[in-house]
Parts: structure tokens; C-alpha cells; sequence
DNA sequence: AATATTAATCGTAATATTGCAATGAAATAA
DNA sequence: TTATTTCATTGCAATATTACGATTAATATT
């Protein structure tokens, strides 16, 4: 089979593991971090800094939209991308609390 | 094609979607949240806690021991799996770092 | 030794993801 | 209108992932 049904997990577990899964390929990640440093709205130009063609940034780009952490303002021919802040922030706390979970020193056995 | 290729992305790059991708499943963040709650090793009973077959379960504890997050003890018929509480604490501050970037508000154009 | 228990591995089917050429849609420029 | 530019969509082919039955390996128990 494919995929585990996701009534057999929490909402959260499948809430972290859709974000996670849209962090799992480098050129979300290098598409993420390219908006983020030019601190603005980045238009065609990220099919130019990342090596992929224009239809595989698009494609990685509808992903990050349709997850809502990026959002997209036509500007006459071309396409501004941004972060979407606030989504962002939401997301970061639902991964915070997982990853900063702690381990008590008490019964580590292994 | 299937993946891109490494090269043409930056090793941190690599590592944040490497980890990421290893979080995009909800069984191995179940398993991951269960041997944290758990606070101590835990053996066989994930595969009773997830409902899932157990070469399944033994699939995902192989990715995350593959990725360094947990360590598995053998003790006699069973192994008990622990998070690797220094290797953890890496993946956090190379997470932490791509998740806490900041928006500068003066360019906020979307 | 024979049996039971636990977990890893193998093999395979079903499904998802990735990448891109080709094409289409929408706005602009000539 | 007729290009031109920019991006989205479609339609594949290649590859990766997921799940599990069957089997194997290792230890424990009888």
C-alpha cells in the first residue's frame, strides 16, 4: 500500500509530519531561504538561483501555498512571493513543541 | 525524474530537508513522541501503541536510527529504542535555525 | 534439543513524489 | 493586433516511499 490511513494518528502528529514533509526536499528549503534573506517579495528570479526548471519551482511554490506558509501577488506578468508571516509563526510553534520536547536524565537506559 | 540532485543545493540545505523528510510521516513522529513520553527505552509494545505491522514499525525505527535520533539496545529477545538525546539536541539547533529565521517588516510587500 | 518470542530482512504491490517538455493563460509591449 | 514575457497546468517517465506477508536470525524458555 501507500500512505498510512491518517485517522490511525492525532491531529497533531499529522499536522507536524504535513509541515515537515514540505521541509523534506532542499529546494523547498533553498526556495524558503531565498525569501527569507531578500527580506521582500522574490518574483521569477528563484527559477534563475535555483538550478530547476520553471514548472519544478512552480510545482515546490503551489506546495508552500497550498500549506499556506508562502503566499503570491501578481504583479503585472510576474509573481511575488513572500512568507506568509503569521502562518509561519503558527507553524513554528506546532514544530517547536515537538522538537524542544525534553528528555528526563532520570531513565535514560539505552 | 525522481530526486534532485544534492549537489545542487548547500549541505545545511541537505541536512534540514533530510531530517524534515525523516519527520514527514506521522508514524515516526508518533514513534518519536512515544519514546519521548515514555521517558525511558521502549521495546516492542510501539508496534501494539501504533497500529501498524510490525516489519512496518521496525522500517521507521530503521530510518531513525539510519538518521542518528534514536539507539537501539539489544536486551535479550527484545530492543529497546531510546532518542539519542546529543544527536537530537544537533538536529534541534540546525531545525531551530531554519525555523526561528526573521522577517524584516520594512519589506513586507505581499 | 525443541519450542516460543522478538525483531530484522526480503520481496513485492500500491501509491506518492519529483522533474521537465509541451502547452496554456494572462498581462504587457511593440 | 501581434509578439513577448512570466508563470501555471498538463501529461508523462523515473524514482522513492509505504505497508505487509513470509521468512530469517537471535535469544530465551521448556
Amino acid at each position: 500500500m501507500g500512505l498510512a490511513k491518517t485517522e490511525m494518528f492525532t491531529d497533531e502528529q499529522n499536522q507536524i509530519s504535513l509541515f515537515a514533509k514540505v521541509f523534506g526536499h532542499p529546494a523547498r528549503v533553498a526556495i524558503l531561504q531565498h525569501l527569507f534573506k531578500i527580506e521582500s517579495c522574490v518574483c521569477g528570479d528563484l527559477v534563475n538561483e535555483i538550478g530547476l526548471a520553471q514548472p519544478t519551482i512552480s510545482q515546490h511554490l503551489k506546495e508552500l501555498k497550498h500549506l499556506g506558509l508562502i503566499k503570491g501577488n501578481v504583479e503585472g506578468t510576474s509573481v511575488c512571493y513572500c512568507v506568509h508571516a503569521e502562518n509561519w509563526k503558527a507553524m513554528k510553534s506546532v514544530m517547536n513543541e515537538f522538537l524542544n520536547q525534553d528528555l528526563e536524565e532520570k531513565s535514560n537506559c539505552c
